[in-house]
Order: C-alpha cells, then sequence, then structure tokens
DNA sequence: GTAAAAACAAACCAATCGGTCTGTTTTATA
DNA sequence: TATAAAACAGACCGATTGGTTTGTTTTTAC
C-alpha cells in the first residue's frame, strides 16, 4: 500500500513530512484529466502539425499513460474533434467580444484599424492562427471531423459580420452592407494570415492592413 | 527469358499476335517515371490531405512498385518538395498569364470582376486549392520543406502584384499603389478559399466577389 | 552477341501507429 | 471497514509506416 508516494504527492520533502495525496473527486479528476488531454491535442497540433500529432506524443505531451487516455476517450479521432470543436466555439464567442477601442467617433480610420489589428492579433497570429488552419485541413479530408465543425466555421462568419456589423454604420451614399464588408475583411486577414504561415512573417503586412483600414473608413462610421 | 509479357508488353491479343515492348530510352523511362510519382504525390494529397498521403497511398496510385520508387527517390521527403514545387511554381508562372479579358476600357467594374472569378477560378477552388492548403500547411511544421517552399510562395504575391499591376492603373486622386490592392485581393479570396474548404461553398461567396471588385473599381482604373 | 549499368519488382525490416488487455490504486457507497 | 466502481499504469497487439535488400528484366556500350 501507499506505492505511489513519488513527486507530486509527496511534499515538503526537506522536513520529511509526509502529506496526504490530493483527495479529489470523481468528477473532479475526470474533468481536470480530460482537460489535460484536451489541450495536449492542441498542443501536439500546434507544435507538429495534423500529421505529426501521434497519440503517442499527445500523451507525452499530457504526461498521461495510454491506459488513463483510453478510460476517457474511445479514439483519438473523437478526442481531436472535442478540442476542435472547443478551439473553435472560443474563437465563435471572441468575435462577438472584439470591439472597436473607444475612440472618438470622427477617428474612423485609426479606430478602424485598431479593431483590424485586434482581429489580427487574436486570430491570425501565433498558435491560434495555426490551430485553426490545422484544424480546418483536418476536417478537409475527415468527413465526420467536417460534419462537425463546418456549422462552427460558419457561426464564426456570421458573428463577425453580425457584432462587428453593429458597431458601425453604412456613410450615405455606399451602397455596401457593413456586414458584407466585415467578412471580407476577415478573409482578407486570412489569406495574409496563410501568406504568413508559408512565407514567414511580412513587414509589408501591417501597411497593407492600414491601407485596407482607410479603404474600409470610406464605407463606414462609428 | 520473357517472363513478363504480361498486361501492357501483350498487344492484340485475339490475333494473338506479340508485339514487342514500346522500348524506351533510360532518359526517357526515368522521366516518365518521376513524373508519375510526383504527379500521384499531390493526386494523394488531394485524396488524404498530408497525414493519409502515405507512401503506400502514392505508390498504389502511380501503380509503381517500392523498389522502382526507391530507384528514384531516397525519401519520400525529397518527392513531396518536389512536387510542392512543382505545384507552386507553375502557379507562380500561371499567375502572370491572368489578363483582365478584353472588354471596353470604360467597363471597370466588370473587367475586375472578371479578373477576380478567373483567379479565383484557377488558384482558389477544387484540387488546386486544396493542394495549395496541404503543401502550405505541411510547410508549416517541416523545416526542410519550408525553407524549399517560402521563397516561392513570396513570389507568387510579387507576381500577383507586378503582373497585376500592369494592366490597371491608379484612379486620379485615389492614394493606394494598384499592386498593393492586388496583394489584398489575393488574400481576400484565400481566406473566402479557406472558409469554403472548411464550411463547404458558399452562394454568397460570388456576390462578396462581385462586391469586392466594385470597390476595387472605385481605386483603380484601366 | 556479351557484359555492365540502369530500371524495376517484391519480400523483408525495425519502428511506430491507434487501440486493447490485465492488473493496481483511488474514490464512492454502505 | 468492506465492496464496488472509477481512475489509472504499462505491457501488449496487429496493422501500417518509411525504407532496405535481393534478385530479375531492360537498356546501353562495346
Amino acid at each position: 500500500m501507499a506505492m505511489m508516494l513519488a513527486g507530486i504527492n509527496r511534499r515538503d520533502m526537506g522536513k520529511m513530512v509526509e502529506v496526504a495525496a490530493t483527495r479529489r473527486s470523481q468528477p473532479e479528476r475526470r474533468e481536470e484529466m480530460r482537460r489535460r488531454l484536451v489541450a495536449a491535442t492542441l498542443d501536439a497540433l500546434a507544435d507538429h502539425g495534423h500529421a505529426g500529432a501521434s497519440l503517442s506524443v499527445i500523451l507525452d505531451k499530457a504526461g498521461v499513460s495510454r491506459g488513463a487516455w483510453a478510460h476517457h476517450f474511445d479514439t483519438k479521432a473523437e478526442m481531436l474533434a472535442l478540442a476542435a470543436e472547443g478551439l473553435l466555439r472560443e474563437a465563435v464567442a471572441s468575435a462577438g467580444t472584439l470591439s472597436p477601442p473607444a475612440l472618438s467617433p470622427s477617428d474612423g480610420p485609426a479606430a478602424l484599424g485598431a479593431l483590424l489589428e485586434q482581429a489580427w492579433a487574436r486570430f491570425y497570429e501565433g498558435r491560434h492562427r495555426d490551430l485553426l488552419f490545422e484544424v480546418a485541413l483536418a476536417a478537409r479530408t475527415d468527413a465526420e471531423l467536417k460534419q462537425r465543425l463546418a456549422p462552427i466555421f460558419s457561426d464564426f462568419i456570421t458573428a463577425v459580420g453580425q457584432s462587428w456589423g453593429l458597431a458601425l454604420h453604412p456613410r450615405p451614399g455606399a451602397g455596401v452592407a457593413v456586414a458584407d464588408l466585415m467578412v471580407l475583411t476577415v478573409y482578407m486577414l486570412r489569406g495574409m494570415a496563410m501568406q504568413e504561415l508559408a512565407a514567414g512573417p511580412s513587414p509589408d503586412h501591417a501597411r497593407l492592413r492600414a491601407l485596407w483600414a482607410g479603404l474600409l473608413a470610406a464605407q463606414v462610421t462609428f
């Protein structure tokens, strides 16, 4: 008995005081374990891509044994789907909270530029960008995954069009719907993100985003 | 001797006339075999994605034995890199040939719309789109591949900006470089392509492209 | 025609894949 | 405290991975 007093469960080793292992309820254990596994799945995806994110890599990152994993998930595909869904749902929710910073209403281009930079940093740079692309591509050749993710990708575009559109108004005379412009904007950011993903970051891109903000400012106002 | 008279090498089986196997020079053989293998690599990538494009799948598609393959390529990675390079170089070359259809110079929006549709159909629909994304993502987590592909991705953007820009002129008063607008345009198309890849085709997208063409028409002329 | 080289086929290989099985430890129930 | 169930660990499994080896066929050079 008490064979597992190693590492975490033994504290204050200097004083040689044994502290009982943290007692956690089974729902707590289950939830935390699944959370760890899903997080490790995304980490592996970000670090090694879909092709390189093997179950062994994921379990190593999570620090979870194969047996424990099997107790919580039936297949790797199921775990991946859950991880991807979580990632995308968070993005949808987050799209609604991106607000054009509080600037004087007359300061159109700058405020639009700030909105673009916010969206860029939140979705189309670094880890989130990588995961977004990995997950989208993984779904392409996996019917089951595609079925689960496709509606969330649609929701994201809808959310962008609607919530960003609420903060902006069409300039009188401009015959374009604000929601459409916002959708075009995220498409442009995405394409720019793919360029950076493939060819590395470009100093030109910040300038191009500002240029686009200027064009937008001719169409919308706050 | 003559153990391999099966299939291809025996013709006119009804008449039982033996026809000598087509004699091909070794450079011919080598070139055609490598071509077949590279083509099959892209096919596998398009059909099964990077994660699913195993060597076995590729060789099945090519109808080539493992031994024959080994005679022409050292590693799968090398073959994949060659296939990806070919794909992207063709795209760069093709970007230069996309011409705004011959329309009356006054017909700005329609001609720009036609250019967008040409680019959309050529690069961002169907197999080419899928391959483009697969290859870009594969490069992300493969340093060797990235090093070989990154400059070609950059070349593509440069080619779009320059060659498309040549056919167009900035409208007097518009303070935007035509090349920049063209780059923004391909970024937008790419982002739209990714949406279709992940969420399926959308009838809205043709309308959004036309809307974009309208915005462009306010900035450039022929 | 003959010998060497190139092209090709298929058996073979260690390593890894996703997944399962058996047994131990921890929590819940009574 | 006793018993069952849930959580967990690690050995194990057949299938598949990228790659190699051995041997045969075709082309080339003499």
